[in-house]
DNA sequence: CCATCATATTGTCATTCAACAAAATGACGA
DNA sequence: TCGTCATTTTGTTGAATGACAATATGATGG
């Protein structure tokens, strides 16, 4: 429930406005927004599933799809698609070596999509 | 039929072997995976409109839901709901001032998540 | 070339989500 | 108290998502 604070009074709010409709021109460096690279990366963090896939690859670990689908418990089919979207968003990288395709953590791309969200962060907090 | 697991004495795969299905107890520290309200935070601003919303709040503004609605073309009621969202995800809070409630940028909550986000990654990577 | 194994893709279904209009809640002011 | 204004809540609808089974792709060994 709210608090419903009442000493407030007066209307004169609107505090700072940085102004009305600011659709003026982009000065050097606006950032505008989220790269499309970091709205894939926090998509792809969004999801319980992916999240616990995710914990999967602690210390570096390296593991084919069907250990992932295995160790989750969803199917082989569920496993690669989601370990796509973790690439997607770049938190994973695959590697093949034969018929197996092995997936782990990608740390640079973690790395960058880190800075990006906190560059974001910076400008709209 | 599931596939049943059988290449397990190949060479380089199934690495160090942290643990199959760590049930064990918690000892202290281990983040396990992400906090809800980091999960909040994190599906909070997986979305695009959400995103776009967080930018008028930049240089710390203070806006109505009918502002936002505005600026960002949304119905009032579909402010009012993703603003909801975007303060269940700690990225926001409200104030109350008569009738208008002002929402702003939730510095605290989002240094909290991102400090908690680091820690998850600083694990699962 | 053919069979097999691991992965990727396709098709389907149930659930969730984003958006709106309409109605309910809550807060002034007359 | 009553009416009005801003916000919230409540349906409802179409799009997106998550999961699976079934099939297709690709690589390796015979």
């Amino acid at each position: 429930m709210m608090v419903v604070r009442k000493g407030e009074s007066m209307t004169q709010a609107t505090p700072g406005r940085p102004g009305p409709t600011p659709p003026a021109a982009d000065p050097v460096g606006t950032p505008a927004g989220l790269a499309p690279p970091t709205q894939e990366f926090l998509k792809a963090l969004g999801s319980p599933t992916r999240q616990r896939i995710m914990m999967l690859f602690a210390q570096g670990a390296e593991l084919s799809v069907g250990e992932v689908a295995e160790r989750v418990g969803i199917s082989q089919a569920t496993a690669s698609q989601q370990l796509t979207l973790l690439r997607r968003g770049r938190v994973v990288t695959s590697r093949r070596d034969g018929k197996t395709v092995y997936y782990r953590a990608d740390r640079a791309g973690v790395l960058a999509a880190l800075a990006d969200l906190q560059s974001y962060l910076a400008t709209c907090c």
